[in-house]
Formats: C-alpha cells, structure tokens, sequence
DNA sequence: AACCCATGCTAACAACTGTTAGTTTTTATT
DNA sequence: AATAAAAACTAACAGTTGTTAGCATGGGTT
C-alpha cells in the first residue's frame, strides 16, 4: 500500500495541494485529472478524497492563499510612510520574490483563477479588482507627487503585473540569471520606466 | 436544419475556428468542448467534422497563423535600416495593435499552446524560442551602440512580450482607455524604460 | 426533372471524468 | 496484544469527452 509521505511541517492536505499547484501548472487545471494527481502523490484516486473535498477544493486553496498573501502584503506597504515610487518598488519586489520563490503556486493562482467557480470565482475577481484599484491609487499619488510621470495609472499596473508574470519564462529558460540579477533588470525597467 | 452562416469572404472552416478562437479564450482549449463550440456555431458537434478534421486542428491553425504572422513581421522590421531602439518601438507598436485588433486568435495563442502535440508542439516551441532570441539581439546591438541602457537582454524581451499580454486585462474592463492612449501609454512606460 | 455533393442530422462508440461506497490495511494509543 | 482511528485499496457510478458511421436533406448544375 502507497503512503502519501508529508514533508516535515506539512499536512497530507498540503503535501497533495503542492503536487496539484506543480500539475496544475503544467498541464493546466482543466487538463489534469484527478488520477494524474493520484499518480504523482503515489497514491490512487480515491484516496486523495480522505484528505480533499474535490478537485475544486485544490484550486481555491491555491488561489485565496496567493490572493490573501499579496492582498496582506500590500496592506502593509501601502500604510508605510514611504514615498508612492517606493511604495511601488517595494510591491515590485514582492511580487518577483514571490513568483521566483513559489512559482507554482503563484503562477496557477494568475492563470487558472478563471476555473473557479461561484462565489468563489466572484471572490477572488473582486479582491484582484481591489488590489488592482489600490495599486493603480499608489501610481495615481506619485503622479500628483511629481514622483512618477503623468500617465493612465490603470494601465501602469496592468504592465507592472504582467511583466511579473513573465518570469514563467525565467523559470523555463535553460540559462537563467540570477534571482537578484533578474530583480534588478525587471526594477531597472519597470520602475525607471515610471519615474520622473 | 441548422446551416452554418459564413460571413463575406471567409470559409465556413474560419467560421468555425473564429468560434473556436472566442471560445477557447474564455474558457481554455482544455475546458472546451466540441459540443460547447458546436452550439456557438449552431450547429450539432458532429457536423463539425465535416469542416475540420480536429479539435486538435483547430489549436493549430490559430497558433500557427498567429506565430507566422509575427515571424513575418519581424522578418520586416529587422531587415530595415532603422536604430535598433526604434525597432523595438515598431515591434511593441505591432504587437499592441495585433492584440488590440485580433484579441481572440494571439490571445489563445499566448496561452493555449501548451495544449498542442508533437510534433506541432516542439516546432510552436522553436518558433516561439527563434522569435525571442531574435528580439533579443536587436536590443542587445540597441545596447551596443548606446541607445539602450545596458541591461539583460532576454529579460527586456520577456518583460516587454508578457507585459503586452497584459492588454487582455484592457479588454476586460469596464472603461477602457482608447487604443491609441493605450499604445501610447505603453510605449512610454516600456521604450523610456529601456532608452540610454 | 434528375442528379450530385456539400453539409447537415441522429445514434453510438470507447475512453476518460470526478466522485462515492464499501472494505482492508496501516498507524497510533492504550 | 487489543483496539480505534486514519488512510489506503478496489469497484463502480453516471456523466462527458472526441470522434465515427450511416443516413437525410439542401441548393446548384445539368
């Protein structure tokens, strides 16, 4: 009989949510059944039901634990007394951190997000929305500040976030760059290319 | 009998694959099915198959169109006798207007490849690879000759390509920007990013 | 009117889907 | 060693999947 083995500090729940955020990511949420899962736990498919509710469950762990940990990280800036550019800096930086140090998870959460279903496909599209509006507020005050050059804020966030997500790629390429090194080219681009 | 309505100079198999383009954006290629797509064309999911040999066909022909035409665009720009940075500036311009005017086909291209099969797979992935590497060199003599701040260059095209994707939250909201505002909102951010 | 072929239909297939029920095995506790 | 709880297994379900076969129907050409 197959055992799932958990990693120190880590649930059986945990240790198959791990497994699907690496599935669902290569193959996609809709893609992935619930006996490739299986097969990569080591276990059969009826057993990862001991330790699940259903494979929807799997993606909205996924999402809301990503969701909730940027949503708290930019509370956090955002109430710093730090210039809006570096406020924006320092959101930047989070981000890539976070995408080059839990890529799958990260990357699932942006991609597959659509696969939830009511309410929490509602949920998550109103905190992405919420978080989008508050970054957007950031860029839209060091405009006023004659911190960052006069342009549509909604549009600055837009490109900001989907560059971000283009450490896919990164992680993909067979010669990477350094993380720091990678940090500093985004930051070199996404943030000399807003300020004034 | 329910027929399929051809629009003026176009087959009833771009009918189909335009259907299928749509359908495929919103809900992923996976998550598709040929009796979802049938109903968008109205028409039974069997009679499909008197146009098309495949759902798998289908992916292609959108992939491949959308990376061909690309692959002839910088053919062009490449060839010409421009700076390297105003290259890069016809190639954003090109690719913001490709994913403002044919939403649906380089959108599912961007994201949906990854459900293709060898060997259209792997020749997908070269194309893709020779493409960036391309757009990577043109930035790399950008630098050379100073027009270009000196940077990684791979990372420059990797930002600039994921941060166009973003054009698809653009499409999704609410109170869009114009196209033109748009185009140059992002040029700004992403061109002045890069310059000497 | 007769014909044809492109294009539609219905019915069915085998494979795969997420999930449940019922049972057996393993592990931890006494 | 006995027992209870946790977690694995096999078997099966009802529904969906892409696709094929065989047949019906339509408009256009002769």
């Amino acid at each position: 009989m197959a055992k799932i083995k958990s990693k120190k500090n880590s649930t059986k729940k945990e240790t198959i949510i791990e497994a699907a955020a690496k599935l669902f990511r290569e193959k996609g949420f809709s893609a992935s059944s619930m006996r490739d899962l299986a097969e990569q736990v080591g276990v059969e498919a009826a057993s990862l039901y001991n330790h699940i509710q259903s494979k929807s469950e799997i993606l909205q762990e996924i999402c809301f634990n990503v969701a909730n940990l940027f949503t708290a990280n930019i509370e956090d800036i955002d109430n710093s007394e730090e210039k809006a550019i570096n406020k924006v800096e320092a959101l930047l930086r989070f981000h890539i951190r976070q995408m080059v140090n839990h890529f799958e998870k990260v990357y699932v959460s942006d991609r597959e997000w659509k696969h939830l279903t009511d309410p929490y496909l509602s949920n998550y599209q109103n905190q992405r929305r919420i978080y989008r509006k508050r970054f957007a507020s950031i860029i839209q005050q060091g405009i006023q500040k004659n911190e960052i050059k006069n342009m549509d804020a909604p549009t600055a966030v837009l490109i900001m976030l989907h560059a971000i997500s283009g450490i896919e790629s990164w992680h993909r390429s067979k010669k990477k760059i350094s993380p720091d090194l990678l940090e500093e080219n985004m930051l070199m681009i996404l943030v000399e290319g807003v300020r004034m």
